[in-house]
DNA sequence: GTCTATAATTTGATAGAC
DNA sequence: GTCTATCAAATTATAGAC
């Protein structure tokens, strides 16, 4: 133990991040305009004031939210170019990410929610919608090379393996169906996998 | 000329069409949330309390909203079993619909942005939603049939087709970009098209 | 950093006149 | 069918004390 202090709060990380990691889960469940000040505030045990503290508006609370979720997914999937490993393997990697989601999280990707709300938000937060968007094709695009196929049709296959993944994880939670989407996966392995592994 | 009165008034549709028309567009680009009464009742001109008359609760309209749109979609769609189709033909007429809805309407599809927001949904709004994937589903599987391929196949490609059509309906929307589009489109093509059309 | 208090607006919904 | 009038609740946000 790095703190022999005996911890009665069952939370000692800094409000600013868990309002962060409560306005995520809140939004990828229900939506950015289903979140509100004051829910955040009562799930943390503070006022609302406080929260606007921490995030002036709720724009910003938003964009951080982006931020934060971004940061981790480019982090959690790594170099797309690490030595060692195949298209193949890269593939798997993004493919676990988003199982991990769907199956551990149950709940849809931040960015599903936030890109089909897009005509609705603010500024900033559309902003980072969209670096998401651009990072993960850049990743698989990127990470598909160096294999049988070219950068043309890397980058056909990288937008087909986004949008059927963020796509599987939609009907799959309006079905309240998760088959539907394992189905997804089994026709994107075949169509994307043996692409890769061809040759 | 079935009506030889001239028509002086913009819009002669049933007041409830038109909330209902309107409504959609709304919840197509901002979210089921980013709806209002006040909104739509100013939007036609009324005010909301004619809004409640015809559609007593808000749960009330978003369902109506959504069987609105899932008969127009099915009918549409027309029967997945027309004689003399193959399945390719199939295909491409599902993938028309949704070229329509991003091209020529320039929104999402209504249960792309609902399916997402489904945890936040009254459940009437729910139900209905589910119908439409798995109405989609089926016609898809129905249509898929008849071809060189099976039964499992043809489910495991066809939630493959809805996923990413749906999932890059919404990646294209959040980038700003419609091109990413059509390379989800080109992918897909090549994984089920060529795939119908084999043997 | 968190609080109390409050402002200004919007929301879904209802009662009852016309 | 549409209106006026209204309600209770919720929303984002700010000012200022502690």
């Amino acid at each position: 133990m790095t703190n022999a202090t005996p911890s009665p709060v069952p939370d000692r990380r800094d409000m600013a991040r868990r309002l962060i990691d409560l306005a995520e889960r809140r939004i990828r469940t229900e939506g950015y305009n289903a979140v509100s000040f004051r829910q955040l505030a009562d799930a943390v045990g503070v006022k609302s004031a406080s929260v606007h503290y921490h995030f002036p508006t709720k724009a910003n609370l938003g964009e951080a939210v982006v931020e934060s979720y971004v940061a981790r997914f480019m982090d959690q999937l790594g170099p797309p170019d690490a030595a060692g490993e195949s298209p193949q393997d890269r593939f798997e990697r993004f493919l676990e990410i988003f199982r991990h989601a769907i199956e551990d999280e149950e709940m849809i990707c931040l960015c599903a929610m936030l890109g089909a709300e897009i005509g609705g938000l603010p500024e900033p937060v559309k902003a980072a919608v969209a670096v998401f968007f651009t990072q993960a094709q850049q990743w698989l695009e990127e990470g598909f090379q160096g294999g049988p196929i070219g950068a043309e049709e890397a980058a056909a296959l990288a937008a087909l393996t986004l949008a059927a993944l963020e796509g599987g994880m939609v009907v799959a939670a309006a079905r309240g169906d998760a088959d539907s989407y394992a189905l997804v996966l089994e026709s994107l392995r075949r169509a994307v996998g043996d692409r890769l592994a061809a040759g």
